[in-house]
DNA sequence: ATCGTCATGTAACGTGTTACATGATTGT
DNA sequence: ACAATCATGTAACACGTTACATGACGAT
C-alpha cells in the first residue's frame, strides 16, 4: 500500500464523489442522483460536481472513458485509478476526527459504506474498535466540561446535554450491534 | 410582531451569531469563544465573525458600543435591537426545514437554546409539538423509502439504514423527554 | 409538437477558511 | 523580560451554490 502524496488535500465532498465511483463507476449524473436521493446532506449540484470530476481526473485519480460515443446518449463514465484506490483506503482508515465523531456522523456512515467494498472484514472490525474508542474519549471529554458547568445550568441547556448524551450512547449502542453482527470481540 | 423584511436572507451562522447576542451582549472575542468551547461545530474564525458583526450592524438588527474607552481593554459589546429580535423570533419559529430535521440537529438544539429567552413557554410547547411532528413525518418518509431499497441492501447499507432509524428513534425520546418536563400534552 | 428526463457544462457570486497583522494587558 | 491571553481586524483564497445554457432522447 504506497502512500499517495499530493500538493494538497482532498476536499470532503471530493473523496465522497472517489467513494462512490469506487462502489461503482458513475458518470457526473449518477452521483448527482445518487446524492439527492440517498443518505446524505449534500445537494450535490452539478456545479460542484462537474469540476471535482475534472479534478480528480487530472490529479489520476479516477479514469473518465466516453460510452457508446455515437448510437445513444453519450456520458462520461469514471472508474477509480490505482491511485485513487489508495488516495481512498488513505482516507477511509485515517482515524476519525472529533468534528466527525459527532457533528459528521453522516460522513463517518458514507466511510463506513464505502469500507464495505474496499476494506477487508479484519479492517472493517478494526476501524469499528477505533471508532468505539474515539466515542469514549468524546464522551470523557464531553462529560467532563459538563461536570464543572452543569451546576449553573439552565433548564434547557440541561436538555442540550442530555441530547448529546443521548446521541453518544446511540452511537455506542450502534457501534456494538455492527461489530456483533461482523463477529468482532 | 411585525415581520422584518431584509432584501436577502440571514445565513445560519448569522442567525446563531444573533442568537448568542439575545442571550447576554456579546463581543466579537466571546463569541468566537463560545463557539469554540461550545457545543457547536462552527469553528467560527474571526475572519467570519468580525465582518458578520458589522454587516448585523448594518443591517440594523444588533446595536454595538465600544465599552470602557480607555482605562481597560477596548471591547465592542453588541446586543440586539428591536428588529434583530424580530428577525430572530421569526426564525425560532419557522418550521424546520428537512435538513434540521435530521441532519443539522446541531441547529435545530441551538434553536432550543435561544428559544429560552426569547419565546414563551407556550411557545416552546408548540415549538417542540411541531419537531414532533416534522420527526414523524421525516421517519415516515424514510421507511416508504428504504421499504422499496431493504431488499436488494447489503449488510453495510442495512446497518447504515439502522443507523438512520436509531437517529431518528432518539430525537423522538427525546422530543418526548423535553414536552414532559414543560408539562406539554 | 412539446414536455420531461438524461446529460454535461460554465459563470458569477458569496460565504467562510487560513493566515497574517497589530497591540494592549496579565501572569510568571 | 517574556509568554500567553484578550481583542479586533484584513487579505487572499477556495469551495460550493445558484442560475443559466445547451442539446439529445423518449413519451404523449
Amino acid at each position: 500500500m504506497t502512500k499517495i502524496h499530493l500538493e494538497r488535500e482532498l476536499t470532503t465532498l471530493e473523496f465522497v464523489v472517489l467513494g462512490f465511483i469506487s462502489v461503482e463507476p458513475q458518470s457526473g449524473y449518477s452521483i448527482i442522483s445518487t446524492l439527492e436521493t440517498g443518505v446524505h446532506r449534500w445537494s450535490a449540484s452539478p456545479g460542484a460536481i462537474y469540476p471535482i470530476l475534472k479534478r480528480l481526473e487530472q490529479l489520476g485519480l479516477i479514469e473518465g472513458e466516453l460510452e457508446i460515443p455515437n448510437e445513444a446518449r453519450a456520458r462520461k463514465m469514471y472508474q477509480l485509478s490505482q491511485q485513487g484506490a489508495a488516495m481512498l483506503d488513505e482516507w477511509l482508515l485515517a482515524p476519525l476526527t472529533n468534528r466527525e465523531l459527532l457533528e459528521e456522523r453522516d460522513i463517518t456512515l458514507l466511510k463506513f459504506l464505502f469500507a464495505e467494498n474496499r476494506l477487508s472484514k479484519t479492517q472493517v472490525i478494526a476501524w469499528l474498535k477505533a471508532y468505539q474508542e474515539g466515542t469514549a474519549h468524546y464522551k470523557a471529554a464531553r462529560e467532563a466540561f459538563f461536570d464543572v458547568t452543569i451546576a449553573q445550568a439552565t433548564p434547557h441547556q440541561r436538555l442540550i446535554w442530555e441530547a448529546t448524551l443521548m446521541d453518544i450512547q446511540m452511537q455506542e449502542r450502534w457501534i456494538e450491534k455492527a461489530l456483533a453482527q461482523f463477529g468482532g470481540d
